[in-house]
DNA sequence: TTGTACGCGTTATCAT
DNA sequence: ATGATAACGCGTACAA
């Protein structure tokens, strides 16, 4: 058995309270003891219990993540690790600890997240996605646990705490910059309508046409998932158009990274055929051929955010509910160009 | 406050420990108690308090897991998401939990491990990789909480726990793959040696150049980090050798991304001017310009086995240490050919 | 088959 | 400033 608080007591010649209070720094101690006490803990080499800890004081002090699937595609996303990482830092700054469900199906994850919010395990949860129709985010609502989601949230945007980037008015503004290169054939391939980040940055892409006066091309507008078949896929329906696009907008650089290959594959060069935008400006922007001219929406912050207002909300209950928008930039690398009517290709 | 054992109980009219029984499904309950009392427990709704749970059982039911630093190149590295995604599922098939550990220094992540081992918040540990020196593994020898290594480990090898693929084979097997086709050139691209997998890879790569007699030249060794950056740095420096490699084994996929960027940059072609073969054959390995020949190591099995064998020696103390070995399987795509005697380059 | 009573390691309340 | 003592919610040995 661990060494507990009264080992430390009795060692220290005081009561377990005593300890305890050390532990908790509070100010009623006299200097005097906390050493003795410190040195007792030392000496016994002592770890508090979290566990007892956390029944006693109804806090766990551990966040709950939810995932997407781990069967989806989506899970596969350089994403995850970023936002990880971010949700990592600011949880570990406050001395909170990460507590993880996933599961294959949609149920299980369910399931999972019903376990760890009634069974107490977590003092809130940061749902890492944000899906159209969500059973979860209904269930959290319906529980009075703090939670923030990272996305947009589909409905009753208002009341839900989240941590997002504004994808609308980004897609339109990149979809402004390829209008500025002189395109008038943009395309826009997006990952799954499930999902409201595709939602948004679709709306915003059609704002931009919309305000510029182009007429708007449902043949333009292509969805598959973030992945590469779908890029591939995409790409082939795209240009086997009487007038194929001589712009993309591209929701996601590894879907643009497919695009990238097929491209290659039938021949057609970037940007001097055709130009890509695309988004996250993951790490592997940097290494695809050529380098993707991409919006970088910050991943690591939107984990850091999400995890800093979720303390602040499970400290503070009455804590207001906060829309936190995180900046994005364009980095432009070298997949645009102003389009080229010579080379303007036909399938 | 939430809905407790005692409430059931009160309301099916029976003792807080029936209901105890009921949960634990006891066959020492009449089937008529358990119904009544699972009727009770539906109509409040009740879900079982974790925390209160662990500590009377002492046992938490969840699996630490201990993450390189996130700061690290290497937590980029899409290898993180797969593991963690067999972690997941081998966890949940036996109702798991998953608790994280990160931190930015090495310092920090050692102080969560130490929390979380001797708070008692995790009942067994996976280290997600393996170090030359580490001093979490020392750490976690010295107590006696089971816990399982991803890779293997430095020394010491027989009496710990691990999950690896034959990473000395694998890379052996691959060099002489190139060798089969005619090179005798074989440069070896590595990663940071402080990692065992580095190491070993070294090593069958040594082995299968002695056994067929070609010598080994220092110059045709470089060592970067797993990224992006190593990948030019180590292309150039071996390009700009008199007699430059026509062959290269790069340790890993995300590393010959980089490799077949600059070689692109710098005019050279891919298989024809120079072969290479890399590992892991994550997604984006079949995604690159021309599609990466790479060695896949099941990485998804490498997470699903550890959670699995972890919760064995949870449940089984006297499970004897184990070593399993995961397949691996050489998938050829593009990037391998004969050596082009013709083209050689000189730069 | 079921109930009683205690323990798990803390924190918190109330005395002193 | 410190010590008893009672929770926290559940498991379990022992009793009935």
């Amino acid at each position: 058995m661990a060494v507990t608080i009264k080992d430390v007591a009795k060692l220290a010649n005081v009561a377990p309270s005593t300890v305890s209070r050390v532990i908790a720094n509070s100010p009623r101690i006299s200097e005097k003891t906390k050493q003795k006490v410190r040195e007792a803990m030392e000496q016994l080499s002592y770890h508090p219990n979290f566990i007892a800890r956390s029944l006693a004081s109804q806090s766990t002090q551990t966040i709950g993540l939810v995932m997407p699937s781990a069967t989806d595609v989506v899970f596969q996303n350089p994403f995850f690790p970023t936002v990880l990482r971010g949700l990592s830092e600011g949880a570990h700054e406050k001395q909170y600890g990460l507590y993880m469900t996933t599961g294959k199906t949609d149920e299980e994850i369910y399931d999972g997240v019903v376990q760890m919010v009634q069974g107490g395990r977590v003092d809130g949860v940061v749902l890492l996605y944000s899906k159209v129709e969500d059973k979860i985010l209904t269930y959290l609502q319906s529980q009075d646990i703090p939670f923030v989601v990272i996305g947009k949230p589909f409905k009753n945007v208002e009341e839900i705490t989240h941590v997002d980037n504004d994808n609308f008015r980004a897609t339109k503004e990149v979809t402004e910059y390829l209008i500025g290169l002189g395109h008038d054939h943009i395309a826009f391939v997006g990952g799954n309508l499930n999902f409201v980040v595709t939602i948004e940055r679709l709306l915003g892409y059609e704002k931009a046409l919309r305000d510029h006066h182009i007429p708007l091309n449902n043949d333009y507008i292509v969805h598959e998932q973030f992945l590469k078949e779908g890029g591939q896929e995409a790409v082939r329906e795209l240009l086997s158009l009487s007038t194929p696009p001589t712009a993309l907008v591209v929701a996601d650089d590894l879907m643009a990274l497919g695009v990238l290959n097929t491209l290659d594959e039938m021949g057609i060069v970037v940007p001097e055929d055709i130009s890509i935008v695309s988004f996250n400006n993951v790490l592997l922007s940097e290494m695809s051929r050529p380098p993707l001219t991409s919006v970088d929406i910050n991943i690591f912050d939107l984990g850091y955010e999400a995890a800093k207002s979720l303390i602040q909300m499970i400290k503070n209950p009455k804590e207001p509910t906060k829309r936190i928008i995180i900046p994005y930039e364009l980095i432009k690398r070298y997949t645009c160009s102003h389009p080229n009517i010579e080379r303007t290709v036909q399938v």
